[in-house]
RNA sequence: GGCCCGUUGGUCAAGCGGUCAAGACAUCGCCCUUUCACGGCGAAGACAGGAGUUCGAUUCUCCUACGGGUCACCA
């Protein structure tokens, strides 16, 4: 028996940006492909005319590539199954629709949009709901001549699903199991709209129909209105393809209420996570596990672990709350996880822009710098004392656990200075050793010296890195010019 | 409001009739240590509630509560 193929789809439409939610079926539709040795296919559904955004199929193409979500077929490498943009693919709708017409599965509705207006107006107060589907099947029983008479006077019209006004239908998720519905709830959809146009129910069957997809991955936003689907399918006598509906991702409102992720939660398009400091492998990953677990229960993936691990029984039905602090220990794990040089490269623009022509080590500060961030946004306010001593107060010269004061540091300053402006070779490990020994000679704790050093050559109570290290960038000169202000700064409040 | 779906710690989640109910993030503590991180060790913290079915329910059924989705010539 031959093995039907898997072919997946991800559909989106083309508005400016890809929200999370998106990118997470996209990703959802390419493993589910890729780990069956199928096919993933991109098609553009840009059948609202009024919602057109100028650019932003790009945007959709720059995203997949960017995450390496790659299509086997698509608007622009074409495919067998083409045109890819729904726009392209027009003419061909319009007689699928008069077919389910001639099968009185479907029928021409001429009512105004100011009748059905006021229809949904006078239904939403009504308490008895009396035509609870929404429309009133005003047109449903039109005689042929009517019908004709109508047409032949050009009288705008769309197409509207003929549903069955009794029974129940029940249709089958891979993820939700089998649900039922009455069929009097469904209401008559428009399938074709009055600019000759499918709507998205419409065009969304015919495509995945005539693209012979397997799998219809999508938002359970669609859950309700996977019944119409199904009938859209029998009517048509097409056999049905396996649904799987994946759950919300949810954000958490600040009065601890959950909603469906939006702007107030913070960044939710995959181009305002790349703003914020995230790298495309953690965002990836994370978002795989929003609503997927693999059965040995590990995080951290690679794709091409995840399209062998991935399978659709790991999938959950519940909706999930999109965590930013999981997601930043996610791009930690990669940033962390990079080699030195690829960490470089990509701190190169924040220490350019910070530093300008300064000469400093650059290799030594992404040493320091790559245990310690999780985006690489936060790397000017970490570093920004290397480049400019800030002013800080004596204060941070007091340390409880270090046992230092503003005393024991002025005199361990003096104390150091002369070692420090002798030091010959600045190199790390010299620089060490010489404030070890310094602390050894004088039977001192290392914190008695390292403290008081550092916060003299830093102004600030954190730093990325030791003294040590912070001298080490820093160079000689600079240094003995801030150890010195340390000290200036300690004899003038303690009024030497 | 009608219909549909969901409900395991703060968050993501494992579990698919018998477990002291995993693990991860976050939180807290300890260790390492020249601050901060990293790393190591540890702590606290959950089956929404109620009826059934069963020798036995987190797991199956029903009801309630709560949450979410959907009711367009938008997708």
């Amino acid at each position: 028996m031959a093995v039907k193929e898997v072919r997946t789809r991800f559909a989106p439409s083309p508005t400016g940006f890809m929200h999370v939610g998106n990118l997470r079926t996209a990703l959802y539709e390419y493993l589910i492909a890729k780990s069956q040795g199928g096919k993933f296919i991109l098609r553009i559904e840009d059948t609202d005319q009024e919602r057109l955004v100028e650019g932003a199929t790009q945007v959709i193409y720059d995203t997949l590539a960017k995450v390496s979500i790659i299509h086997d077929e698509g608007p622009d490498i074409g495919g067998p199954f083409g045109p890819y943009v729904q726009s392209e693919r027009l003419s061909l709708y319009k007689p699928y629709a008069i077919e389910l017409v001639e099968k009185e599965h479907a029928y021409y509705c001429f009512c105004t949009k100011e009748r059905l207006d006021s229809l949904r107006i006078s239904n939403s107060d009504a308490e008895d709901n009396s035509f609870p589907a929404g429309y009133d099947r005003h047109c449903r029983d039109f005689s042929k001549d009517e019908i004709s008479n109508k047409l032949a006077m050009n009288s705008p019209y769309i197409i509207r699903q003929k549903m069955p006004l009794s029974g129940k239908t029940t249709f089958n998720d891979a993820v939700y199991g089998s649900i039922t519905v009455d069929n009097d709830e469904l209401e008559d959809q428009v399938l074709l709209k009055s600019d000759g146009f499918p709507t998205y129910n419409f065009a969304n069957v015919v495509d995945d129909h005539l693209m012979k997809i397997s799998h219809v991955i999508r938002g359970s936003e669609y859950l309700s209105s996977a019944p119409k689907y199904n009938l859209l399918y029998e009517a048509f006598g097409w056999e049905i393809p396996l649904y799987v509906h994946l759950s919300l991702i949810q954000g958490k409102n600040p009065d601890g209420t959950v909603s469906k992720l939006s702007k107030r939660h913070g960044a939710t398009s995959f181009e305002d996570l790349l703003n914020d400091g995230y790298l495309t492998e953690a965002i990836i990953n994370y978002i795989a596990l929003l609503g997927w677990c693999p059965k040995e229960n590990i995080e951290v993936m690679s794709m091409s672990e995840l399209i062998s691990l991935f399978s659709i029984d790991g999938i959950s039905k519940s909706p999930a709350i999109f965590d930013y602090d999981k997601l930043r220990w996610f791009n930690a794990e990669y940033i962390r996880a990079m080699p030195i040089l690829d960490f470089q490269n990509r701190a190169l623009p924040y220490y350019k822009e910070l530093f300008g022509d300064m000469l400093l080590d650059y290799e030594k500060i992404s040493e320091i710098l790559q245990p310690r961030i999780t985006q690489f946004t936060q790397i000017p306010a970490m570093i920004s004392f290397l480049k400019e001593l800030p002013t800080y107060s004596s204060e941070f010269y007091i340390h409880k656990k270090m046992k230092t004061t503003k005393e024991s540091s002025l005199e361990k300053l003096k104390e150091i200075l002369p070692n420090i402006v002798s030091l010959a070779d600045w190199s790390q490990q010299n620089i060490h050793d010489m404030l070890i020994k310094f602390a050894i000679d004088k039977e001192i704790k290392n914190g008695q010296i390292m403290w008081p050093v550092r916060t003299a050559i830093s102004g600030v109570e954190v730093t990325p890195g030791g003294a040590v290290e912070i001298l080490t960038i820093l160079g000689k000169e600079e240094s003995i010019r801030r150890i010195n202000m340390g000290i200036k700064l300690l004899e003038d409040e303690l009024e030497y």
